[in-house]
DNA sequence: CACAATTCGTTGCATAGGCAACTAGATCTG
DNA sequence: CAGATCTAGTTGCCTATGCAACGAATTGTG
């Protein structure tokens, strides 16, 4: 099914607002129109996108977004420091503790502290972690597909370039902290 | 010295990857590469996008991200009831509910009751919100410009295509209950 | 008309997560 | 080597917000 969005035309000036409808009247000049406000439709579908997953990760295998983020982190690489989990600095790092000391506890990775760097604490999944990454892993991948078989061959490979332009300009946009910036 | 983060543009699987740290072993087959799954750029696509606009709002404005989409809501339609500010129900009530009170004090909008349904009150921008909300939205559409600028004028169109067949499929992956959070 | 069910909006509660201060360890400067 | 500076990771604090219960108003059903 798919959504319609109906853009009315704006309205004359000097209408006058006595009646009910008046309620969803646009105004005579909107400078944005939020549905069409590329942000917030990139959040809009980001929050349906990860929620759809976040239900997944939590109701069949207890993990919240950061701790399956570790999680599959440790399944692409088998040693990591805590630092290294997100690559591009998208958790921030007291997410990342919160998350690997919640994993820990439940016996799903190991922490070994580095003898060449005993500031940092490389991280691996144990066998009942790597269970839990063998299998919601598939279902994560399968909800990918789901959703992106919704558009052609051609579109999905346009899309995967537009979000790097994307992610770069938008990194470069936000001047903001260096490094472990949250976002 | 200064962390360097190190962007991997392209979206082919890295294997060049110049790494800073010895720990970054690829496991043998992983299941899942996190840079690549769809879900996970898109939110960081997003948290990035909406974190350089939130500085805005919130430096220059004082405004949250739900304050700015009331008001900009409230600059599109004249008068809205608070269940009709998220249209696609991305944002919570007591999301809303807070947002409008926060507004109230501030004297940026002001809320009558609907004399034909006493359930709910009707919004406005004040003239201080309505001086705002002309501040703040050029601004807005400045980063969305921006942003836009690294894509061709096919890509845009491409994009706008695409966000809307996945925000379709995406709801129709979360079934349940749509309210959301935001950024 | 009475009463059940629904809707709008608010609020108490619990949790997630950003921020910043802190510890411990490493590195850089002289 | 000593002190300054930087980095990895933890934790207290605080805000934001999802949830659920609630009150008030409306609508639907008999």
């Amino acid at each position: 099914m798919q959504r319609i969005v109906i853009l009315v035309a704006p309205a004359t000036i000097g209408m006058g607002m006595a009646s009910a409808s008046a309620a969803k009247k646009e105004a005579s000049d909107p400078l944005v129109v939020l549905e069409q406000f590329l942000p917030y439709r990139l959040n809009v579908l980001a929050s349906l996108t990860s929620n759809a997953l976040a239900q997944i990760y939590a109701e069949r295998f207890g993990l919240s977004i950061p701790a399956w983020r570790v999680i599959v982190t440790l399944g692409q690489y088998e040693h990591r420091a805590a630092r290294d989990i997100a690559p591009d600095g998208v958790m921030h790092k007291s997410t990342v503790s919160r998350a690997v000391s919640s994993l820990e506890e439940r016996g799903l990775i190991v922490r070994r502290p580095n003898l060449e760097d005993r500031r940092e604490e490389l991280l691996a999944l144990t066998d009942k972690g790597r269970a839990i990454y063998e299998a919601v892993a598939p279902e994560a991948l399968a909800v990918e597909e789901r959703l992106m078989s919704v558009l052609t061959r051609e579109e999905q490979h346009t899309l995967v370039g537009i979000i790097d332009k994307l992610t770069a300009q938008a990194r470069s946009l936000a001047p903001n902290t260096e490094e472990e910036n949250g976002a």
